[in-house]
RNA sequence: CGGGGUGUGGCGCAGUUGGCUAGCGCGCCGCGUUUGGGACGCGGAGGUCGGAGGUUCAAGUCCUCUCACCCCGACCA
């Protein structure tokens, strides 16, 4: 993609009405435009984020044996008052509305009730069992407060996984399962080293803890108190003896840390299914309701976590895994061969499958080397009247501040190998 | 929902106790000079001041209502 065809333009000033490093960084760099409160509009960079961290979160969910499915966002009153989630006293991040025949709808902000009712279709016997179901929906939630940027919204795409097993040991299977998964999720996405698992209150329907993944946040918006080497933490509204005892947690090892949360596993047990009546016949042909777990993992925030906490003073960092692209390309000085050179690249690097943002602007050096570090790709290729007398285009990574000199050819060689550059580059 | 605050060209802002054709920076258009870390000169286009009502000879400035947004707090499957 050529920066002269791309609509998004990047802006020096800060958008007055974000307060967060995520909506400012995102923003001003052309991924994301405000719409409403806690409403954003994702612009062609930033929905190639989101496409990549969607990808990524499929690809493991589909690894345990996930199926994607994907539900309407529209919710009946009538099923979701047989659990009594209908209730805006029991639910308060409703948006509801009405059809035209009068009868009530609402927007879903989970999807427990309708999957679970949908699936008694499907599922009666042992034999049917066990299921992971997930999909990657727009949720809608009328939160009292927007704030801080993607990182909680009104309207958000998230994962939602839901497991059905047919006894205890069948369930535990499964959020373990999930939960490596997890693991390996935000390790692809630059964030393993900061996440923790985290025991945290088990919701309105269960006294036992649920679990959070935390990322380590400035601006976040829970507090856990973390073993660093065990990578585990408790969060602080169930901090105490009991909890962790039963995590297994020295509370002199604990640091507190301030997070926020990007992804929320939980056992369900049989609540939905038993109350719609989701159940199955084993092979003595006795009927028991489907034990149930939710996994949730909220991709637009998760991006906005990765904004703000992977980005410098210059803007935005990307790890190569869900960088909207590889490589931001440029040219800089006065010499025809120069140009000629990034372009002789750009036709090179995309004919082979990079993915390459090519700054074909008429700008000056620090204009286009400002808006390389806003954007945030993992690595800069330039070209300029000097290295082009060798016959080479310059080499930097983001992260970097140390360059170096490679032929067209061997860069197009590196970015082809696995699609990846290794991490000593 | 409680407290505080803000709405003025596309964006960021300034507009004294009401007073003349509503300014500035960024961006945009044109011409020229520049060209390795957000250049400069000259010339342009673009706003009726969130909305409604009111006071006044006169309202961006005052009053009433209203809408939207931001910050702090509470809340957060």
């Amino acid at each position: 993609m050529r920066t002269s065809e791309l609509f998004t333009k990047t802006k020096k000033e800060l958008p007055s009405e974000e307060a967060s490093i995520n909506a400012q960084l995102l923003t001003r760099a052309g991924y994301i435009s405000r719409e409403a409160a806690g409403a954003y509009n994702y612009l062609p960079l930033g929905k190639r984020v989101l496409d990549k961290i969607s990808q990524v979160v499929r690809e493991e969910m589909d690894k345990i044996g996930g199926q994607e499915i994907l539900l309407t966002a529209l919710q009946s009153k009538e099923l979701w008052e047989l659990t009594g989630r209908w209730d805006d006293k029991v639910v308060d991040v409703w948006f509801k509305t009405k059809l035209k025949s009068g009868s009530e709808l609402g927007l879903g902000f989970t999807q427990e009730e309708p999957l679970t009712a949908l699936l008694r279709n499907y599922v009666s016997s042992h034999q049917d069992l066990p299921l992971l179901i997930y999909q990657i929906q727009t949720k809608f939630r009328n939160e009292l407060r927007a704030k801080s940027g993607l990182m909680r919204g009104r309207e958000f795409l998230m994962k939602d996984m839901y497991s059905f097993a047919r006894d205890q040991a069948e369930h535990k299977k499964l959020f373990e399962k999930v939960k490596q998964a997890y693991i390996k999720i935000y390790e692809r996405l630059g964030i393993g080293d900061l996440t923790y698992f985290t025991a945290a209150t088990g919701g309105s329907f269960s006294k036992e803890f649920s679990y959070e993944f935390q990322t380590v946040a400035e601006n976040g918006e829970d507090v856990i108190y973390a073993d660093k080497t065990l990578k585990l933490a408790v969060n602080e509204e169930v901090n105490g003896p009991e909890a962790l005892e039963e995590l297994g947690l020295d509370p002199k090892k604990l640091e507190k840390i301030k997070v926020s949360e990007v992804g929320n596993i939980f056992n369900l047990g049989t609540k939905y299914s038993s109350l719609l009546g989701l159940n199955y016949v084993n092979e003595k042909n006795q009927e028991s309701p489907v034990i149930m777990g939710c996994y949730g993992l909220g991709v637009s925030r998760t991006m906005g976590i990765i904004a703000e906490v992977l980005s410098d003073k210059n803007g935005l960092i990307w790890p190569e895994e869900i960088a909207p692209y590889q490589i931001y390309l440029t040219y800089v000085g006065s010499s025809s061969n120069t140009k000629k050179a990034a372009e002789d690249v750009y036709k090179r690097l995309t004919e082979a499958g990079v993915e390459v943002l090519y700054d074909d602007r008429d700008a000056r050096a620090g204009e286009k080397f400002a808006d390389a570090d806003l954007i945030g790709l993992p690595y800069r290729v330039v070209s300029s009247d000097k290295t082009v007398e060798e016959g080479k285009v310059e080499l930097k990574k983001r992260t970097a501040s140390e360059q170096k000199l490679v032929e067209a050819e061997e860069l197009v060689k590196i970015f082809t190998n696995n699609h990846k550059v290794t991490k000593s580059d």
